[in-house]
DNA sequence: TGAAGAAGTGAACAACTATTCAGACCGAAA
DNA sequence: TTTCGGTCTGAATAGTTGTTCACTTCTTCA
């Protein structure tokens, strides 16, 4: 008399998953992890707060697995940028502009994937989501150097420095307030972008159209 | 029948309330922002937990001083460094070569001061500190580009990412493991401070002896 | 249709710490 | 030395949330 799932119901499960998951993540989008509770989440996934953990262990493995998909869809839309501009130079112009635009859009997410504090020890995801991105840009940097665009130097620390400046600049606390102003808003995005290209040795990136050239396909990002 | 309070005790009890936040400095950077709980650290200053409550009406309130405390040092110590130099740009280089010192020797106080997760709201001090160091730096900017060293530009934004970028590549999850090793750390400190300058659009700090020369006098700090 | 096992429920529990407060202790004035 | 307000103490309190679990509901299969 073994109990075999349905297909239906494997499917019902998946989707439930899924749906705590992005619970979490309206949650966050809204009002930073400090909005991610279990209980609140369950509710916005019209489950029991019991139910929850028929899903994840705890809720450390429940926000882990939030930023990692965060982290994930970031990557793939930095790779998509990248990959479709004409040269390194752009592409790397490309995937910082992307990242810049990404945060901006869904600034309370980004923060707290990045550096709220949260009651739980998520340390490890969160190292593991900035390092795949750093080492995405080290990637676009390194490849610059190697067109000899930019100078040699340290690409996993300057990948850094970059990102962090991006964050700081663009969704921390002294982040201009009146970003909703897209105009505004392509403006920070355009200076913090020329900022960092310039830290890595990039000389000329607006004259070059580098930036602007980037800004143009993400910008309809913000809109959706 | 007035009780008035001798000059002794005035002195006792102001002495007591600078131990209870040297306490909660130390325990800081001992162990971060996590280790700064009211009864550990009044055991650190030899005295009873609700005792800490007659000088401090909340944690919150304790901890906003303490990073009011380190940032007034910070300040303090990042205009003297650029006091010192001889002109606006070495006065810039000094200032960010100052940050990146005091933050890689005191790491888990910084982080705790900057970012670390804490159960309290100390956002308001947080950003207090936050925007007095970024506009020091501005205003060092704002004097580079005055003298016509630097070219126009968003200087608080460049301040703001440049502080973002020291932040995150010398204590964020990702800033190199082996600093504590010397010749490392200023490796990493003239790497980094090279970074910045070229963001603002410094050209050739390193030819101009910018960076090294800003970097001399502060390595003593790192022993102290 | 019914038996057995899986999934869902939500009120109760547990753990962690900031905060309180009734009483002990200390120091200043008489 | 006595009195009395200020100061200190630390065990008890309180509030917050993640987590559990006895029970209900649903699903599969004979």
């Amino acid at each position: 008399m073994v109990y075999r799932r349905t297909h239906q119901v494997v499917k019902r499960l998946a989707a439930r998953r899924s749906a705590i998951l992005s619970a979490a993540r309206d949650a966050a989008a809204d009002g930073g992890m400090a909005a991610v509770q279990i209980a609140p989440v369950a509710v916005r996934a019209n489950v029991a707060a019991g139910t929850v953990y028929r899903y994840f262990p705890s809720k450390a493995e429940l926000i882990s697995e939030l930023i990692a998909e965060v982290s994930r869809d970031e990557l793939t839309a930095i790779r998509r940028a990248a990959d479709a501009a004409p040269g390194p130079s752009s592409a790397l112009a490309a995937a910082v502009t992307t990242i810049a635009v990404h945060v901006l859009s869904q600034r309370k997410l980004a923060w707290g994937i990045l550096a709220e504090p949260v009651d739980v020890d998520v340390t490890a995801s969160r190292l593991a989501s900035r390092r795949d991105i750093s080492g995405e840009i080290a990637a676009r940097i390194d490849n610059a150097v190697r067109a000899g665009h930019l100078p040699a130097q340290d690409t996993a620390l300057a990948a850094t420095a970059l990102l962090g400046a991006l964050h700081e600049a663009l969704v921390g606390p002294l982040a201009p307030s009146n970003l909703d102003d897209p105009a505004r808003l392509r403006d920070a995005v355009q200076t913090v972008t020329l900022l960092g290209l310039r830290a890595v040795g990039v000389m000329d990136a607006r004259a070059r159209g580098l930036v602007v050239q980037a800004t143009t396909p993400a910008k309809a990002l913000v809109g959706a």
